[in-house]
DNA sequence: CTGTTAGCGCATTCAA
DNA sequence: TTGAATGCGCTAACAG
């Protein structure tokens, strides 16, 4: 049971002071190169790891990130074992991106919709002490936790959220690509694309409302309400909005569906009432998480960028704390769209 | 920008000591029940929680978990977005049982094969002071890893991992689940079940084979090594393995592979060779990760309980940490079947 | 039962 | 360019 290395044993071993090893490991000017050298040289030869708990006490950096996601959503998705993999995609690209600055990403479930929100908050920050805080939706937009981070002056970041504000907001461009997923089904001749949007909660349901209108009248067709169905993101919502649109007289040939659950339902429902896919009707999914993929018929699905967001996020909060200024209040991120089966 | 409340405003604000808020914190002993009242009611008037930090440098615990994943295959899983779940359902066991106890869980990824998994492993129990480890397999079975935490004294948990030896070891019965899985298609008539292995570095690929030959020779049929193929866990290994079971002139009727990705294998050749699944050949997967819900036929599958497994791993370490004593070195957790179309 | 003292490992003042 | 002091928030060991 070896006792833990410190910096007091660094020092003794390169014959220097407490205070020049802390200024080598912290990269700190005013220290020769061969003093540098020197402690490094002591370092590796002990295999000496700052402590970040002692870091933090001393007024520095704690090196940790925390992100905070949708308890219920998070949750569910685990439990139902569907390979909703967000937070995989999170971790892929914050762990990753955290681990190359030295950093650790923390994990912390919240309820948006609990009246104790802030206590919740407040309490991980509090015992945690992270350098940044990094929002994901519906968090992103919830004015009770934003509000609270600005007054503690904790820097944060906000994924999936394009209005600027305080934070850093990223986001991919959810219009541009509500809009290309439509361009795609108009390109392929269909005149009645039907589209169901996701909970108002979200920022981002607007966004791609606003995008499916607009490549609609782009081609000059007739803005027609009774093809927006009103969804929340939830399976059941899409079964109901899919089985408006066919029980329509002049129904539509073409779904733009504002997520994976609602194009699922879609689909579902489609295929209950023996239409062929994409024959009959065509369906266009967003997020693109791994069960679209294997439906049958896989769907066409606009992909997020949500490792590429989450890094993105970790990259400017650890940059922000490093005391880097100008950094972009709005980071757009490029989408992709996995053209399949169902289009 | 709110300065944050630390030990000494509850104190001040309840009118006792420094140390008799730790003790209230703590619930350590000797305090009067007025006084422990009075200090809770500060702590919540003041909204204040404990700095981990400062726990851990005072000397006490750190409140923190860390598990240990290997880099490749986990993010290999997330690049692929075909959900392989394993994380996830980690995160759902360990991540909620650590929060009932005030813990955090913190992932780091390892490289079982680098010659440098010592000092990997040793940095980041180094910067963390984490209360225990949690090792999944292959690390589980890693004598790098194990032994180097035996030597810091760290307490550690080895998921996956049946064998008695240091730490705590908590598993499912591989070797009970594979007789199951065979026993269940021996059930259903078929006379000549084959097996696809796992990769000799994980203890269960051992464990999961031997429940196959017991199962098949409880049955009193013949142990036919050709009906054994080695796989290593990959996709292609189990085209290999299925390839070479469709070219034997007897060949197998059902198969039972040592997890998802052979599986897929199987069925992709079987598919490809003409075969119809079940009629022709069943299948049995192990892992149960959601591609197999999604394959056609869905994949009858040994579902593992990793959730709870993790789970578990986290309560002995955080007990064992509390100094709770007679903890169970081995932990063994029920495993069940999901049966589906392919069998 | 409660309060006082002395660190934990580090970074941030200051001096030299 | 370096070193010595001081304190971060907390707990353990000791007193009272």
């Amino acid at each position: 049971m070896r006792r833990p290395v410190t910096i007091k044993h660094v020092a003794a071993e390169a014959g220097v002071s407490l205070q020049t090893v802390s200024r080598v490991i912290n990269n700190g000017p005013n220290v020769r190169q061969e003093v540098r050298d020197r402690v490094a040289a002591a370092v590796s030869k002990l295999g000496y790891v700052p402590s970040i708990a002692a870091q933090r006490m001393g007024g520095s950096r704690s090196y940790l990130l925390l992100a905070l996601n949708d308890r219920d959503r998070t949750i569910e998705g685990w439990r139902s074992g569907e390979g909703a993999d967000w937070v995989d995609q999170m971790l892929l690209g914050g762990m990753l991106q955290c681990a190359e600055a030295g950093y650790r990403m923390i994990f912390e479930l919240v309820d948006t919709h609990s009246s104790h929100v802030e206590r919740e908050v407040q309490a991980a920050i509090s015992a945690l002490h992270p350098d940044g805080v990094i929002l994901t939706p519906p968090h992103s937009d919830n004015p009770m936790i934003t509000e609270l981070l600005v007054r503690m002056g904790m820097p944060f970041a906000r994924i999936g959220s394009m209005e600027a504000g305080e934070g850093f907001a990223i986001a991919m461009d959810d219009q541009a690509a509500a809009a290309a997923a439509t361009s795609l089904l108009l390109d392929h001749g269909h005149r009645r694309v039907a589209f169901i949007t996701g909970s108002d909660e979200y920022a981002l349901s607007g966004a791609r409302l606003d995008g499916y209108r607009q490549a609609v009248s782009a081609r000059g067709l007739p803005d027609d309400d009774a093809l927006i169905g009103r969804g929340d993101f939830t399976f059941a919502s899409g079964v109901t909005a899919m089985e408006g649109f066919l029980a329509m007289a002049d129904r539509p040939t073409a779904i733009v569906a504002s997520n994976d659950q609602m194009a699922l339902a879609a689909l579902r429902v489609a295929l209950r009432h023996g239409l062929k896919v994409p024959q009959d009707v065509a369906i266009v999914s967003f997020d693109d998480t791994p069960i679209v993929r294997f439906a049958s018929p896989p769907l066409t699905a606009i992909v997020q960028p949500i490792a590429g967001m989450t890094a993105a996020a970790a990259r400017l909060l650890i940059r922000a704390k490093a005391g880097d200024a100008d950094l972009p209040l709005q980071t757009i991120l490029p989408f992709a769209i996995a053209e399949r089966e169902s289009t």
